[in-house]
RNA sequence: AGAGAGGUGGCCGAGUGGUCGAAGGCGCACGCCUGGAAAGUGUGUAUACACCAAAAGUGUAUCGAGGGUUCGAAUCCCUUCCUCUCUGCCA
């Protein structure tokens, strides 16, 4: 959620930057700020007569004190009309804040400066590659061909069980991604970040917390029993841990990675790119989320690139890196990277990180400040990136690391494995 | 799940209708004391919103959350969430 207070400041600068995003967002600031203009007047005359009640009240206590009931009761009637003005501002105050917030809560995040133009990810700029492209030979599967073959991915048995999009892994396969999580958390930990184990459900405060509530209800799973949602991402739960609090400069930097499983339902996709594992109801991924003073933001962002370069530097598989472009930004990011794998036998990249500076945006729901100098309370910048996301690195060791025989298991997994193939 | 008790500031804890944003203690910050530290001592110590160019200041709200009664609510009533104890169930 953008600051009201700077939407006041910088109107046009933010219908500006907002058309990065293709938004042409005037409309809605004004009205924004004409509400806001409402919201305040009433608040002062709602303090004046409350004031001015108070103010009463304790005459009142004090006559009655002094064994002036006659005098006391001629104030009780003064109170009448105030109080019943001071209802009406109350009604109307709160009406126009929650009509305010719903509006603040439509607006998505400005984009940073460098992010580029562009409608859809062909506009996406692509910053970084790494990596050797392996020849494969004429026969190279898809890895739900390998996944079948060699029977480690039971996509069916899935289905029977649950639904699509749930897929069962057996064996080697079973193994193979208890082996990436734990090489994940190992990266993750010894670069600093705190391993947390969480809860998969959430309240709806927190998923207003980090931004999927309002803006994607239809898409997380919602128990409705107790009321409460299925975690897309393990960002909602770490975040969340932080809502409502004010740390200490010196807690910075806040580094927590974690490992959960993910909920999507994904609702609208179809078709051959949601074949395999490269798009499921239900997928495991190793988070990483940092919250950064604001000076420093755009170097952690850094360093978390950097980070997961690392990790898929050790797996070597070929990668590329993309800075997003407005129309491709999600909803509440001001700068995301995404990484992808290039899958070789299905000729096409796959993503696999997604890197996000939020700046104040999810700060700003969540309440989530830090002290200042000066004692005063500002709001932290929030920043996750998964590190990282376990189908489609499968899904890319098995095309990429396929052999005639079998599939070769990168060598930084063999100690996590206990197996060197899967044949 | 049933019965009972309870949720007060960073923490502990007093407060059961009237200058209560809230005693006292701990913690923390700054100062004094000290060669330095401890002890001692003094001062300060929430958040949001509004007014103000801003600081200072003032006002309003906040005692789990949301309603209500009352001139006036931390205190009374209702709803709801959470915690604890006992019983039940259970990996």
């Amino acid at each position: 959620m953008l600051q009201l207070s700077l939407i006041r400041e910088n109107k046009e600068h933010f219908i500006e930057a907002l058309k990065k995003r293709n938004i042409d967002a005037a409309t809605l600031l004004n009205t924004i700020i004409d509400l806001d203009e409402k919201r305040r007047g009433t608040q002062t005359e709602l303090d004046n007569t409350l004031a001015e009640l108070n103010k009463l009240s304790k005459e009142i206590g004090l006559l009655f004190k002094n064994g002036k009931p006659n005098e006391a009761q001629e104030l009780k009637e003064k109170t009448t009309s105030l109080k019943e003005a001071s209802k009406n501002l109350g009604d109307v105050l709160h009406n126009t804040s929650d009509a305010l917030q719903e509006l603040l809560y439509q607006i998505p995040n400005i984009p940073h400066e460098s992010v580029p133009k562009g409608n859809s990810d062909d506009d996406n700029e692509q910053v970084y590659r790494e990596g050797e492209i392996p020849e494969l030979k004429e026969n190279a599967l898809p890895h739900w061909k390998l996944a079948k073959k060699y029977d480690i991915i039971d996509f069916e048995l899935g289905v029977k069980v649950t639904g699509a999009g749930f897929p069962i892994y057996k064996g080697k396969g079973a193994k193979l991604q208890r082996a990436l999580i734990s090489y994940f958390l190992d990266k993750n930990t010894a670069a600093g970040y705190t391993e947390v184990q969480l809860p998969h459900m959430v309240n709806e405060a927190s998923g207003y917390g980090t931004g999927q509530l309002p803006d994607k209800e239809g898409q997380m799973y919602h128990v409705t029993g107790d009321d409460l949602y299925l975690i897309p991402t393990a960002e909602v739960p770490i975040t969340n841990m932080l809502r409502d609090e004010i740390v200490k400069k010196d807690d910075f930097p806040l580094k927590f990675t974690g490992y959960t499983p993910c909920f999507r339902r994904e609702a609208g996709s179809y078709g051959a790119h949601v074949r395999g594992l490269n798009r499921l109801h239900q997928f495991d991924k190793v988070e990483i989320v940092r919250v950064e003073h604001p000076d420093h933001s755009y170097q952690a962002l850094d360093d978390m690139v950097e980070h997961v370069k690392d990790i898929l530097r050790e797996l070597q598989l070929p990668f590329r890196i993309l800075r997003l472009c407005g129309g491709d930004l999600g909803f509440t990011s001001a700068l995301t990277y995404d990484f992808e794998v290039f899958s070789t036998a299905q000729d096409r990249w796959l993503e696999i990180s997604s890197i996000s500076n939020f700046e104040t945006y999810q700060a700003n729901r969540l309440k989530l400040r830090f002290k200042d100098e000066k004692g005063k309370p500002q709001l932290a910048h929030t920043l996750n990136g998964s590190a990282l996301a376990l189908p489609r690195i499968l899904a890319g060791i098995l095309e990429n690391y396929q052999t005639e025989t079998g599939i070769t298991i990168p060598e930084v997994l063999v100690p996590y494995t206990g197996f060197e193939s899967i044949n």
